[in-house]
DNA sequence: AAGCGTTATGTTTGTGAAAATATAACCTTC
DNA sequence: GAAGGTTATATTTTCACAAACATAACGCTT
């Protein structure tokens, strides 16, 4: 691509990957970070205001998590001292580790290749 | 992955890459797809219709590599012969090879990490 | 000069996903 | 038993983006 852009160094190469299931998208960057989040602050609630995110739309993301995997990766509790809140299982642990994996992996692939544009 | 996942055969890493520039997407697997279809239809109108795009949004997207590439990838004649018609420069046709190349790339990338996720 | 198929471009309408809003239930603490 | 902060869930509203619609211009052909 070089001699077609004006400035190569300013172009490279960007994405997203996500781990798709038979129905609905299972674990993407999105739902890794508010996993992490969660790990991080202990409540769905938390975790979506760190994220500017609303609390359903971060629930719903839990949901979808939760049902499509073997065991949930988020166990919740509600009521009880300070109101509730939530927290990773070890399967979520697990999952955030493994996806986190992918996502290095995937970072060094578009750095590689946008090396490659400029030559 | 495969102890998370009720049937992890069901379940593979998808995504998707663009090369991107400072103010705008320039290639994408859609543009790409595009470019194609105009070389091998000799036409934008028939491109559009041939993915069952607008023809709007096809010369859009046309409108947005050409400006950005040092050189149009995509030559345009109005009026003439059968009304006018499109053909890839040399410069659209080195970028359909070296985007393919990406995309090869990208597609080995993603199944070599959704064997991962069986072990 | 009228017609045709295309490029070129602006405006309006639809639509689907995200956000916002609204309640209820839960359980500890005071 | 009232309060507080959370989970859980349904409904309504917004908004960004794509599709649809509408026109004009262009230059061969007949």
């Amino acid at each position: 691509m070089k001699d077609l852009l004006p400035a190569p160094a300013d172009y490279r190469l960007e994405g997203r990957v996500w781990v798709q299931g038979p129905h609905d998208r299972f674990l993407g960057i999105g739902r890794l970070e508010l996993l992490a989040q969660i790990q991080a602050t202990g409540s769905i609630s938390r975790a979506a205001a760190a994220m500017g995110m609303s609390y359903k739309r971060a629930w719903d993301l839990v949901h979808s998590m939760n049902t499509q995997a073997l065991a949930p990766l988020v166990a919740t509790q509600t009521g009880g001292k300070s109101g509730g809140g939530a927290l990773l299982t070890s399967a979520g642990s697990q999952a955030v580790a493994d996806f986190q994996g992918v996502q290095t992996r995937f970072q060094a692939f578009l750095a590689e290749e946008t090396r490659r544009l400029a030559e």
